[in-house]
RNA sequence: GUGGCUGUAGCUCAGUUGGUUAGAGCACCUGUUUGUGGCACAGGGGGUCGUGGGUUCAACUCCCAUCAGUCACCCCA
């Protein structure tokens, strides 16, 4: 008979993973808690139609990655493929701008998208990511700037760079594509067919092109976009970078840097990582001002971003240690087991102690292997001649040393251990 | 969806031009120590060699298919 395994693209985490997990979670939430942003937790899946206006129904991601399906009322239902239109559709929803100005929130949790599984790529992989819902300056694009490169680094990522670009309004955007399509439509020819078919369908696409006849004759003949952003758009960007160099985050200004999804506006950023192979994009994100009026809500202005996990995890390349325990109880007998359980229980719930027992009824040689192996810093060990003497054994797993302790005194033993 | 590479013990991997009983290290178990961990030594369990077919006297080895993993493309975090 076979055996049922994890779906292509899905990832068991066993116990010596999730200690990595664990360690890397709390720092996320230790960080913007330093910034004052508030978790946000919306379901796993949403109707199909948040995704198709929100993320762009020409996507990719809508076109051939989504889990969807219709459930038994006949509704078209999707697991998430990202975060952001969940989140704007809860801001809308809870009419949280009704509620404060400013709304600083962010997520961490699973998403799913049907791709084929690489380096650094899932079907199910976890997304961490902020979205700011209320100011319209250069101040909050420099904050989330901010939080994204310094969470990194906090986290011992080294080699990261940060690139930022502006894209413009929607309407600049427009304009400079039919721009960009009528000078490279005399050039067709000169293009990979992968090329041709971004230049139709979504041409900000092939400053991505790693054909280098593309990438030339880009340099020779496209105009950068920089040059059709209005005057106020690039004032705003120059007041973000003023205000990178004043918090001293390095950065690129990458003029050929786009945003895949349709909803970015103005300023954009991502931080890549040399050490991650192909899928080299570690955070991703930026302004998204048309987004929440898109979706039916106010005319708010809003930037975030989203980090990959696993993909902080690969560079990392790190193992947090695991948790040793404070006690195993070595218990010979039932008897002694079912003393053993009591003392546990006590020590847990009075010093907050990690006591094990040993529940398997092994010999004590190998109950002894067993506390090695949990790092416990101490071994209680009850036995026949324990019971007997109504004592049992302590002893300190660090230096040997052990103590018998009287029964009734076990509990004050441990009082400043 | 397309292409390259790889499937041998729980893990990392050897396995000769096809040759009879498929190995090592780590991990696990037992013992040296009749009630004491780490170190050392001795022993032990664990494999339908991914799966199915084919070639052959003989297949872990060669061929085909299939599944899985992996890397890359597309796209994205």
């Amino acid at each position: 008979m076979n055996i049922i395994r994890n779906i292509k693209g899905s990832k068991d985490l066993l116990p010596s993973d999730v200690c990595n997990w664990q360690a890397l979670e709390s720092a996320i939430h230790n960080f913007t808690k330093k910034f004052g942003y508030k978790e946000i937790r919306t379901p796993i899946f949403e109707e199909s139609s948040l995704f198709e206006r929100g993320v762009g129904a020409d996507t990719d991601i809508v076109n051939k990655e989504m889990y969807s399906w219709m459930d038994q009322g006949n509704k078209s239902l999707t697991l998430r493929p990202e975060l952001t239109a969940p989140v704007v559709r809860a801001y809308i929803q809870h009419e949280l701008g009704k509620l404060n100005p400013i709304n600083k929130l962010y997520y961490l949790g699973p998403l799913f998208r049907r791709e084929r599984p690489q380096k650094g790529r899932q079907r199910q992989f976890h997304q961490f990511g902020v979205e700011v819902f209320g100011s319209p300056f250069p101040e909050q694009d420099a904050e989330v700037i901010l939080m994204a490169y310094s969470l990194l680094k906090s986290l011992g990522l080294n080699q990261i760079n940060l690139e930022i670009n502006t894209i413009g309004s929607q309407d600049n955007r427009a304009e400079y594509i039919s721009i960009l399509q009528n000078i490279l439509n005399d050039y067709r020819t000169h293009l990979s067919s992968l090329d041709q078919q971004r230049l139709d369908k979504n041409p900000l696409r092939l400053f991505d092109s790693k054909d280098p006849k593309c990438i030339e004759l880009l340099e020779d003949k496209a105009p950068t976009m920089y040059k059709y952003i209005s005057k106020d758009d690039r004032e705003h960007f120059s007041s973000v970078c003023t205000m990178l160099d004043a918090l001293s985050i390095p950065y690129v200004h990458n003029e050929r840097l786009v945003r895949g999804l349709d909803y970015y506006t103005h300023t954009t950023f991502e931080i890549t990582s040399k050490s991650l192979g192909s899928q080299d994009a570690i955070c991703g994100g930026g302004r998204y001002d048309g987004l929440v009026e898109q979706l039916g809500g106010p005319v708010t202005p809003a930037i975030g971003f989203a980090a990959g996990i696993e993909r902080i995890m690969l560079a990392l390349d790190t193992d947090f240690a695991g948790e040793s325990i404070d006690i195993f109880i070595v218990a010979m007998g039932s008897e002694a087991i079912q003393f053993g359980m009591q003392i546990a229980q006590e020590l847990r719930l009075k010093y907050n102690l990690v006591v094990v027992v040993e529940t398997l009824q092994r010999s004590l040689r190998s109950q002894m292997r067993e506390a090695n192996r949990l790092s416990a810093k101490y071994c209680i060990i009850i036995g026949q001649d324990e019971i007997n003497k109504a004592t049992m054994m302590v002893k300190n797993m660090q230096d040997g040393s052990q103590d018998d302790i009287n029964k009734s005194d076990i509990i004050n033993y441990f009082i400043n251990k």
